[in-house]
DNA sequence: TAAATTATTATACAGATGTATAGACAGTTG
DNA sequence: CAACTGTCTATACATCTGTATAATAATTTA
């Protein structure tokens, strides 16, 4: 009788609606034949267990290009030349982790937009929002934050991406929120990209520290923000 | 006869004037004994020797702690045993690495303060020396960017380390350029922190750009430091 | 001179890695 | 039923890794 040495094991599932619907993102990596084959043995696991398994191995410091490529098999319960029926090397796999770090974000953010439509500060919701990712489980944003420094171009690119989009959102916010206050800001687009750049750096910084130093963190980062906007109005009557 | 395996390679030495002198740092890392061996074989290479090597290995993306302990020591032409004459593993070469890199950078910086002492703008000089030595060669300031997202946590500790240090001296800087104009800062610790990770972020952002993205780059961010202590400064009025 | 001491070396070994090869499995199609 | 086809597995191999061991080289001390 058969007995497989490589036996599956269970990983925590994102929800469908997490995957990516943006198609300029999709066009970077390798697109997964949508088409189920109409010959052959069916494959016994799916990319995405293979992603999952992988987000599993990079904890919340280790890079994603020091994973070995029989290091993933192993978690994901497969045989190691079983990785390259999904993935032609590490490489396309960190790819694709990074691709679905982005579009989870994406739809997470979008979903915190709704909350800073009604009364609450955009300044402390978008902290909020921000440190709960980077405290979420699943390391999407650390992810995001590490590789972006380490990887080759195309892992800046699609973490830039991201930065840019909390750009664009932040900075509607603020000139909404100003004129309602009767204020007026100097460069918005400037001001924006500050508190962004800012918040992602304070926010790396405290990531695994203990929880009076995050809120320490969090409270310096508030006050920068307001010396930023402070300014950016003075700068603006000027 | 002997004939060695292992030939030594030539490498571009740095001054000795920019090893560290700071107690603090260099308690953090394995001493290095100053005492010279009174008896027994002298050191064929020495430690900095090392470090040039893998300085030399980890190009502009490379992270230090994908360096193997044989590839070090291949480079730097000493057998892979050897290695551990100077260092316990690998993780401390990293460390000494990240405190080169630091010091090395501040001893530059501290030489650009004297040029601030002119007329010119502290900003657009601090800038100035910043996007320098994001493009010299040596990679110190890549290595120090990079390594504050990847390693391990006492990666992280001594990149932190380093960037404190500039926020000291910054501060001082500032502090002493107010007074001198008439002016006070609200909470100046926390100017200079902004201040130190705003550039570091805006300078990891447009490494590897062409020449016009980053001279975009440091005039967005030298307005946005203009932002920064100009709502200090109203901060300190209210 | 010889002894002591330390740095460095060559050799070796167990483990991990990427990948090539060939075959076993599970479906579809005739 | 038997081909066909694509997926998976087991095995194997060359390479690289960190490190243990023992021997050698170079210097100081007695």
């Amino acid at each position: 009788m058969f007995f497989s040495l490589y036996t599956k094991n269970t990983l925590s599932r994102v929800p469908a609606c997490m995957s990516s619907s943006d198609p300029k993102l999709t066009a970077l990596v390798a697109l997964e034949p949508e088409i189920r084959q109409t010959q052959g043995r069916p494959t016994s696991i799916s990319r995405e267990e293979i992603i999952d398994a992988a987000l599993a191995l990079v904890g919340p410091h280790r890079s994603v290009s020091t994973l070995s490529l029989r290091e993933v098999a192993r978690a994901a319960g497969i045989a190691p030349n079983s990785f390259y029926r999904h993935f032609r090397d590490v490489d396309e796999l960190a790819i694709a982790l990074i691709e679905r770090a982005g579009s989870t974000l994406r739809s997470i953010i979008g979903e915190a937009r709704q909350r800073v439509s009604a009364e609450r500060s955009v300044v402390q919701t978008s902290m909020e929002v921000f440190m709960e990712q980077l405290a979420a489980e699943h390391g999407y944003l650390q992810l995001l934050l590490r590789e972006g420094k380490v990887g080759s171009t195309a892992f800046k690119q699609a973490v830039e991406q991201q930065l840019c989009f909390f750009e664009r959102e932040l900075q509607t916010d603020l000139v909404r929120l100003e004129q309602q206050h009767g204020h007026q800001l100097y460069a918005p687009e400037l001001v924006a990209k500050a508190i962004t750049r800012l918040v992602f750096a304070m926010g790396a910084q405290s990531v695994g520290e203990d929880m009076i130093t995050q809120q320490l963190s969090v409270q310096q980062t508030v006050d920068m923000i307001h010396m930023i906007i402070s300014g950016a109005r003075q700068m603006a009557k000027a």
